[in-house]
DNA sequence: CGTCACATTGATAATGATCAAGTTGAGTGG
DNA sequence: CCACTCAACTTGATCATTATCAATGTGACG
């Protein structure tokens, strides 16, 4: 009865054969759209790089010479006006790609949030691969579709909405996008400082601090600590963020 | 010496053998990826389309049997949320393709401004076409890529800038788009009204308005009427919009 | 010429930004 | 272990900006 007795020949614990295998966004990321034979190939051309909090992975204008795929942690992607102004254009998570709106340069700065994990890939052998690999090359303009959706509901958040409103909304985004990456939505982590969903949001920190201090008055939410959110009633914040209740 | 007694088989004025190719989006619309020959099969399953001025092309959440290629007039974008705030997320020019975003239902709502033409292919037959024509995958791609970044650009407009900075970019950016488009730039005709630029603004259309007269009252555009803007003095309105003087 | 929709302009009000304290908690050194 | 410091967040008071409300223009069309 012992497994462990049978031939040796028979595969019982197959050892992976690359790290990307065990890796934990392989279902997720880009190299999804691949099977374990053909991902050894993109684990060829790729190297992991880790960032600490804060640290720049790349600026707004830098030529496209690397692309990457997180792996842990947050990416915040920003662009900045001459006079410091920013506006904070997305956060990625476990399993998003970088690069996706690019054509030869990059368009926004990405930072680190706290700790990351990344694979780096360079832009020109990826893009070989890309062509050697159709259902690599579809599952990235899946991503880009769903990002450009995204980009468009943001539009509605910043053009449209009340301070409250877009939080209630960026809460309930981040909480839904969280479990699509297998990350906890409902006591929900809020890697980023209040700053940057302040420039995120189009608000100043205040706001944004009042906004909370709104929702967490009408019930809405539990803040344990500015970081920790719980959502108690999301079919309030629903209503809120004007997409329930049609 | 006349051309015209030359013998009939030599091919002197070719006779098109599509409406596709002496269409006037010929070199700007998706088509341009194919050529003389390849377009016949696009035109194959291509219907001809028109619509009045403030028609309904498609409506948000509508399953995505059709999708379009502007031939000519403009075609906005918009969300709406419940209660009637309006969000205009991008406006249409000749040669621009609807339907970038959306998997299997429309994100947006797409109207006429002013008469409209286009081309009009059924979502399943174009995917089809899109797998025997690698260079039209890529070039609809291509197409959604630049749809993201101008999305992005836009999450900077409508978070961070100030009213008259925003209607200067928004004239720029129009004008510069008008450009590629072979349309006329500078005169610059808005087809669209001052409700379409509010929602595409996150302002009311008093705020548009007076933005409209400040940039007058500085010497920065002319106004012969409330659809024509001539741009005076583009770096001046380079420097409000936040690109120029880095 | 009258009507109507659209745009502009003006007056007022509300909202969110700015300015200014406090509060909290993590990290440091006495 | 307990002040001290510092950064991040919250809260309050005031101000500026933009939305709202209200006329007033203006041009297209009947």
């Amino acid at each position: 009865m012992n497994q462990q007795l049978q031939p040796t020949t028979k595969i019982e614990y197959r050892k992976p054969r690359s790290a990307c295998e065990k890796c934990s966004v392989r279902s997720l990321a880009i190299c999804a759209a691949l099977d374990d034979d053909e991902v050894a190939e993109l684990e060829r051309i790729m190297t992991s790089r880790s960032l600490g909090p804060e640290e720049m992975l790349v600026s707004e204008g830098d030529p496209l010479n690397r692309v990457f795929s997180l792996t842990s942690g947050m990416l915040r992607l920003s662009v900045a006006l001459p006079d410091g102004r920013r506006q904070i254009t997305g956060f990625l998570l476990p399993g998003d790609y970088l690069g996706l709106a690019d054509e030869d340069t990059h368009s926004s700065t990405a930072e680190a949030i706290g700790p990351v994990e990344l694979c780096s890939f360079s832009a020109r052998e990826i893009a070989m691969l890309i062509e050697r690999f159709p259902k690599l090359k579809d599952r990235l303009h899946r991503f880009t579709r769903a990002a450009l959706r995204q980009a468009r509901d943001n539009q509605m958040i910043l053009g449209r909405l009340a301070p409250v409103e877009k939080l209630a909304s960026f809460l309930l985004g981040l909480s839904a996008r969280a479990e699509e990456h297998k990350l906890p939505g409902n006591p929900l982590l809020l890697a980023m400082s209040r700053t940057d969903i302040a420039d995120y949001l189009g608000l100043t920190i205040e706001t944004v601090s009042r906004s909370f201090t709104k929702l967490r008055n009408n019930g809405l939410i539990r803040l344990p600590d500015p970081h920790l959110v719980e959502l108690v009633n999301k079919s309030g914040l629903q209503a809120i963020a004007g997409q329930g209740a049609y």
